[in-house]
RNA sequence: GGGCUUGUGAGGUAGCUUGGAUUAUCCUAUCGGCCUUCGGAGCCGAAUACCCGGGUUCGAAUCCCGGCAGGCCCUCCA
């Protein structure tokens, strides 16, 4: 907001001019912060050496050369070797007010930027349904996509569906070979049944069981190798088999990402890579570098010791003995097409990809490439007793998930609300349930491993995802008592302490959405959003809104401002935003 | 064995990239308070924390080195 920035450069440029007034040197660097007692604090510690003087008198004697206030800083005051300065509060609040009735429901958004980023997520491979583990990956990477819209990039989703390889091969036989007897025996023996008939939850027990056969029959490691080779050979009705089923599980799996929002733009196959010779041509031209090699019996490797990859992992091999391509070599010719298409390229990896991505920006540098893919990787949801596993079924799936949290927060809303017809309240129940397990997934650090527990996933108080859909349904309720009013943007009537914390926090809606854009930091967003909220509710116990008075326009324009900002932060977290619950 | 990563109150978690103070964030659970005003999925208050040891610095949760503990990776797999 320019309010904002105005404050901060302003406080900025008369430091420095009083400070090199002094004889610090133009440059000296000053450091910005935002602490609890102030809206900006300035350290002066450095500029204590150029000075030669102590930092508490340096601020002592900045601030008294400062004539404030003026125009937007409404003082400051020295505090132990710091100035912290205040805004002027009713201007900034006259320009959020402003700029709220101005944009209405766009108020956060930026102006397109004319840049392209595509977001690689989800990307599993097509042999079971989404567990919790896995489901990381498309909310952080849908909350990104969002994000990125929203900071008016020209954003594509994209699921890179992998139809290459021994696991689909395996998939592919099972579906082909493992009986209905040989999957009911397998469904008797799991311990938690899973009776749900939708298609990629019927399959996986196919999978299952061939996972365990070819343990036990030693002919059916041949028979898959044989299948493998057709397939590599280019055996049209082989492949086509291969992508069918493929197709099958991507049927269920998208219908799971659709159930808590998650909408991929793009899909792009793997073999495809294969079929147009883009792989060939991958294997082509890293031949020919200087770091290329081969082992003895003729697989291609490139030396990556050059390009910060220690120890034994420097060899990176891209072919085959017989030289048919790898999965990495495939990934090289699927990266220079997403570079052909995009501006900016993340990828959204599990942790175990990090070497793997490693090497595939080494190999593209090699293969003179300029552009480089950031990977945003995510630590491993695991469930107490231990990694989740599809082969062996030790697993929460997303479907589960959602179904738990949807009947909980009905049972919530039946609770609450015995006037709401029954169909609103499955909508509603729906729209708690999605969003709280959205929330709960998106609001740890991406890097931080942790376990799943029912309890915290189907949590709908305090920093949780129905918390936020709560403020905002206060707010619409606000709104909606009130009647007509006309919109009111001057500050100055807005005084009250709760009333200024509150226009403060939802003016850093647009600060916020940058640093995700330049950090990829997703969790950032729901924290605040929940400041946001926790604000309103402080505000909303404080104030009364509604009262007749002079404040009471301007006051309703702000709750109007805290709803827009609320909706566009449950839309970046890919939550619905209901106007009652 | 090598590489990467995480370690914050009773449990969980923010802050770490770009080092700052006055009270290290927030949630849950615990204890105490708030229903004669607009929705209690709420508000106010209390108590409890930076893994250990060195180093750099005026100043370290944050940077560096070394431990310890968890996770991930080190396939001619995908």
């Amino acid at each position: 907001m320019k309010a904002v920035d105005q404050f901060v450069n302003e406080c900025e440029t008369k430091v420095r001019e009083i400070v090199t007034a002094m004889g610090a040197p133009a440059d000296v660097k000053i450091v910005k912060e935002i602490p609890d007692n102030a809206d900006l604090a300035i350290p002066c510690f450095t500029f204590a050496k150029p000075l030669k003087m102590a930092p508490v008198a340096i601020a002592e004697k900045i601030a008294s050369e400062m004539k404030l206030p003026c125009g937007i800083i409404a003082g400051v005051k020295p505090l132990n070797g710091y100035l912290n300065f205040d805004i002027d509060s009713s201007a900034l609040i006259t320009d959020l007010l402003e700029e709220v009735v101005e944009k209405g429901a766009d108020f956060g958004k930026s102006a397109p930027t004319g840049i392209r980023v595509n977001v690689e997520h989800t990307s599993t491979n097509p042999t079971g349904p989404v567990h919790v583990g896995r489901a990381r990956n498309p909310i952080i990477g849908d909350t990104l996509a969002r994000c990125l819209r929203m900071r008016g990039h020209d954003v594509t989703t994209e699921y890179y569906v992998n139809d290459v390889g021994k696991q689909v091969v395996m998939m592919s036989w099972a579906v082909a070979n493992v009986t209905p007897e040989e999957v009911q025996k397998e469904i008797e023996e799991t311990e938690k049944a899973d009776d749900r008939d939708k298609v990629d939850h019927r399959l996986v027990f196919n999978y299952r069981v061939a996972n365990k056969k070819v343990f036990q029959v030693p002919e059916m490691e041949a028979e898959i190798a044989e299948i493998l080779r057709k397939f590599e050979a280019g055996d049209q009705p082989t492949i086509d088999h291969v992508k069918k089923v493929a197709e099958t599980m991507l049927g269920g799996i998208n219908e799971s990402l659709a159930s808590i929002n998650v909408k991929l733009d793009r899909y792009t196959w793997e073999s495809t890579f294969i079929a147009n010779g883009a792989a060939k041509d991958v294997v082509r031209r890293l031949q020919n570098t200087p770091y290329s090699g081969k082992t003895e019996d003729g697989a291609s490797y490139v030396d990556l010791k050059d390009f910060g990859i220690h120890g034994k992992n420097t060899k990176f091999t891209f072919t085959r003995a017989d030289g048919t391509t790898l999965y990495t070599t495939r990934d090289l010719a699927y990266h220079e097409d997403k570079f052909s298409r995009a501006d900016r390229v993340i990828d959204v990896l599990g942790e175990d990809q990090k070497l793997g991505s490693q090497q595939l920006t080494a190999a593209l540098q090699i293969m003179g490439r300029t552009e480089k893919p950031e990977p945003l990787f995510y630590a491993f949801v695991s469930l107490p007793e231990g990694r989740m596993s599809t082969r062996k079924g030790v697993v929460v799936y997303l479907d589960d998930l959602v179904d738990e949290a949807t009947d909980r927060a009905y049972e919530e809303v039946k609770s609450r609300r015995s006037d709401l017809s029954e169909e609103s309240m499955r909508a509603i129940a729906r729209a708690v349930g999605v969003g709280a397990v959205r929330y709960n997934i998106v609001r740890v650090g991406a890097d931080k491993q942790f376990v799943f527990s029912w309890q915290e996933a189907l949590s709908f108080d305090g920093n949780s995802g129905p918390y936020l859909q709560y403020v905002h349904a206060r707010a619409c309720s606000l709104l909606k008592k009130a009647g007509d009013f006309e919109w009111d943007t001057d500050g100055s009537k807005l005084t009250d302490e709760y009333e200024i914390k509150l226009a403060k926090a939802l003016s850093k809606f647009e600060g916020v959405l940058k640093e995700i854009d330049e950090s990829k930091r997703v969790n950032m967003l729901p924290a605040y959003g929940h400041e946001v909220a926790a604000v309103f509710n402080q505000f909303y116990a404080a104030v009364p809104v509604l009262q007749a008075g002079e404040g009471r326009n301007a006051r309703l324009t702000l709750v109007q401002a805290t709803k827009v900002v609320l909706k566009n932060v449950l839309d970046c977290l890919g939550m619905e935003a209901p106007e009652e619950m």
